[in-house]
DNA sequence: CGAATTTTGTAGCGTACGCTCCAAAATCGT
DNA sequence: ACGATTTTGGAGCGTACGCTACAAAATTCG
């Protein structure tokens, strides 16, 4: 047939992951990404047909491999309120113990990019959909539990929760210390414990 | 002496910030400034110094024309929790009245360029800690005149409010509807209501 | 081995970037 | 009116951008 890839394409996207969570879409040129992802700016191109293809797969493979693995691992392993409490733990000390304080793609996306391409900003906001998804299904398995007040509204709360978590998000990239982060979920997560 | 300038520096630093507001820092090249502007590059470079420069006078003009005028404005005409819904409520008006969903300045830049710039990273960080300043006098004035429970702690709550403002202004700008943002601020806002 | 096919590195395309040089235009004090 | 001083517009500096053309290298099948 012909000549074989000598790179591993999910590492070579990995290493384009990192550099958009660091520097963004635009503030990232096509040379810094071939030189962090080990290949030619030609198979590159070949690869993943241009700059901004190869965001949207990184978007994606970012969302598989953070976002939505986080998601089912917690949501398998713990009781519905408490995945949503660790859900909000994890990414504090993922934040916390970042040196780079990348915060979150898809947030920092969500302001980079989504606002002046329609297309990117539907991907970006459906992969922020299935976390408020998440909240949902949880807040609401809660409450059918009886570990979480019947007086809430599991729609209204889900969108609280997201809000809360890009807000914390955006404070873990300007280096705010670990109380900070948690005195902006603190109240989020009470209002699944006081009654009503 | 010599001649004098055609144009009003702040006119034209409120053109830089619509710039920098819609597009982020990088994004934003020194021809469209001065453009937008009405002035030629080499007047720009002659008043404001460089791009840098110039941005960091949009921040200021912005944080000043935005952010203190309305903390000063609503604490001054409105009790302190009513001053608090006020700002929240009229953030959401704005956003949804911005046709192009430019969000706010500050945030955007808190991810955009504060994480590659230590010194407009507290600049900025300086500009959100005045929001989350206004936000602890108001609930500890609040507090002390009773029509906010006693047992919240204004520090910590200050803090979740600042967060809950920022994940409002990037949902905004990804274009969310009315009920999205009144869902984020809500629970934050029933914070200072409902007894502890 | 050799033809066919794909990947790879290099060189370079046209464009836009931040910024500067410089002469012409405009305004002041005298 | 005139020299002094500042602003202005245009041309252009060197560099970096996204992307492509092209030939050499590498692989599989006959």
């Amino acid at each position: 047939m012909a000549r074989l890839k000598e790179f591993d394409e999910d590492r070579a996207v990995d290493a384009a992951v990192d550099c958009f969570w660091n520097r963004g879409y635009e503030a990232t040129s096509v040379r810094d990404l071939a030189q962090q992802m080990g290949i030619g700016g030609t198979s590159l191109y070949n690869t993943f047909g241009d700059k901004r293809a190869l965001f949207v797969r990184s978007l994606e493979r970012y969302a598989n491999r953070s976002t939505r693995e986080r998601i089912a691992r917690l949501e398998t392993s713990h009781l519905p309120k408490e995945a949503i409490r660790a859900f909000l733990a994890e990414v504090i000390e993922r934040s916390l113990k970042d040196p780079h304080r990348k915060g979150c793609l898809l947030v920092n996306s969500a302001l980079d990019v989504a606002p002046h391409d329609a297309e990117l900003g539907r991907v970006v906001s459906g992969y922020l959909d299935e976390i408020r998804a998440f909240f949902r299904r949880n807040v609401e398995a809660a409450r059918t539990a009886g570990t979480t007040p019947h007086g809430i509204d599991a729609e209204s709360v889900s969108i609280h929760l997201l809000g809360v978590l890009i807000g914390m998000r955006v404070l873990a990239r300007t280096g705010a210390k670990r109380r900070t982060l948690e005195a902006v979920v603190q109240p989020a997560l009470d209002l699944l414990e006081r009654p009503r």
